[in-house]
DNA sequence: CCGGTATTTCTACATTGTAGAATCGACCGC
DNA sequence: GCGGTCGATTCTACAATGTAGAAATACCGG
């Protein structure tokens, strides 16, 4: 083990990733899009979010299976331990990142 | 003005932008790589550094002089009030995110 | 069966990130 | 003043990530 190689997720990676958290047991593709632009702001293409569940389910940091019965068939994500690591080591790294700095300031201190 | 495009900054394009914060009067090239590595503990290749920096200074997020002088010349980069508030949204939206997932069980919660 | 709706899949492309070699100029020893 | 080293930047080529939207699939109500 060790020599975690370090890397963190892509921006819209940890978007989906904790989105998944959040929408647990309803997280398939579509729902995972609309808590992500609920919840950042943002508007999202849908081919966005599949690229990403993909990438991340080859990378297996997520697992999927599909749903049957009643509806149209899902294809419903799940957080892996991978995934659940990949995660916080992401937030810790930046949370490293911006210890000490003043966010609060920022915006006025900068001229031009 | 309203309508912010409302796009999070890159992994690295963030992590550039908050050390040049941290090496403030020191920020250039070089320097901004090792406060990187030294930060979050990732190792970086130079030219990783040097692109996303000429971006975000065509993005007008950064600004640039050169210095002259004793020693080699360098190119001394600064944030401009457009990329202290393009780091706190990027921030803020990331908060949103966050805001009521739990991080401590998670590692713990994720089977397989 | 048909049109509408929800979901996923596919394809093409743009932006961001990575890697390392080439270049540049100041300084040092000789 | 010349070659060599050092700190720094620039350049070039490429890989990974992100974006966009149209096509396909399947269910559902009528």
């Amino acid at each position: 083990m060790g020599d975690a190689e370090l890397v963190p997720l892509g921006v819209l990676e940890e978007q989906v990733l904790v989105a998944v958290l959040r929408t647990r047991g309803e997280a398939y593709g579509m729902e995972v899009r609309r808590e992500i632009e609920r919840v950042t702001g943002r508007d999202l293409a849908i081919g966005a979010v599949y690229s990403t569940l993909d990438r991340l389910e080859a990378k297996r940091l997520l697992r999927s299976k599909r749903t049957f019965g009643d509806g149209p068939s899902r294809r419903l994500f799940e957080l892996s331990s991978a995934g659940a690591r990949a995660l916080t080591e992401t937030r810790a790294m930046r949370d490293r990142l911006w210890r000490g700095v003043d966010v609060g300031g920022l915006v006025a201190m900068a001229k031009g």
